[in-house]
DNA sequence: ATATAACAGTTGTTTTTGTAACTAACAACA
DNA sequence: TGTTGTTAGTTACAAAAACAACTGTTATAT
């Protein structure tokens, strides 16, 4: 596959990576974007309290490794759409727990139903295996970067 | 690993692709835009003509799924550099032939190198086969969507 | 106590992207 | 010819991202 003494950005694997990575989310963005008027970060965010429940944004950016102005901004979107509510902490009151709402919930479980869907579709042709060692080395490469 | 009826958004394909690549491109950032100060898609369009030597902007686009705007704009870059030059066809005046200058190829080696030593680190706890896999199973995802 | 540092989250400014509209050159066909 | 359509690449404007500086709150340490 890759010839020897040369380099060929085809064969380089962050640019497979990253060109996968690109042409698989913009096709998912179909869904939350077409449908809801969402950005990825939102898609994020609300997937994050969908899984979890309450969150804080701190913790949903350190899970998603995603800047704090970003999940902020993706929050106060969500919130507009009154996808989201805050509470403020009693103990500290820096701290806002985040939840979905009602209308949170039933997008969150459309747009998961979705993501089943689409997953399903996009590794059709993958046997069991490699499904399997795709996923593994996926994490293991985010891994290494600890 | 997945649970059986419920769907965790760590478990989801196109969001851990996203974030190992993104996690992968951020680190891979610091070569080409700490060195030598130049963009994502600056370096794409330096490798392609690395790569492949004397392009137009549209085959690169082409090749490298990128817009055209932001290949005009990342040319247009390099060329401010001295990194690229370009020449107008004589058979079709709309076109335009880049290549790298002597200070384009000697940046391009250099990156090159860098490049083919980040791979091997990324993947230093990596199977010969499960490379062979990712690649292939990153290269399979791509086609589904042609 | 009180000064200092650390932290959660927001806001402002600059840089980069996305999208559409544009220019200039060619092609096709009446 | 000349009219219409297409193509390569650029430019203008709006949306989003990056980065730094900020507010308000709690923790630490003298």
């Amino acid at each position: 596959m890759q010839k020897n003494k040369f380099f060929f950005i085809e064969d380089f694997l962050p640019y497979i990576l990253t060109q996968a990575a690109e042409t698989v989310s913009a096709n998912f963005q179909a869904f939350y974007k077409g449908k809801y008027g969402i950005l990825r970060t939102e898609w994020r965010v609300l997937f994050h309290l969908g899984n979890f429940g309450q969150m804080t944004a701190r913790d949903i950016g350190i899970n998603a490794k995603t800047h704090k102005t970003k999940i902020s901004r993706a929050v106060f979107r969500l919130e507009k759409k009154k996808y989201l509510k805050r509470t403020t902490s009693e103990e500290d009151r820096r701290v806002e727990f985040l939840s979905l709402t009602e209308k949170g919930v039933a997008v969150y479980n459309d747009l998961k139903k979705e993501a089943e869907g689409f997953e399903k579709r996009i590794t059709k042709n993958f046997t069991e295996s490699e499904v399997l060692v795709l996923r593994q080395c996926l994490k293991k490469l985010e891994a290494n970067f600890d």
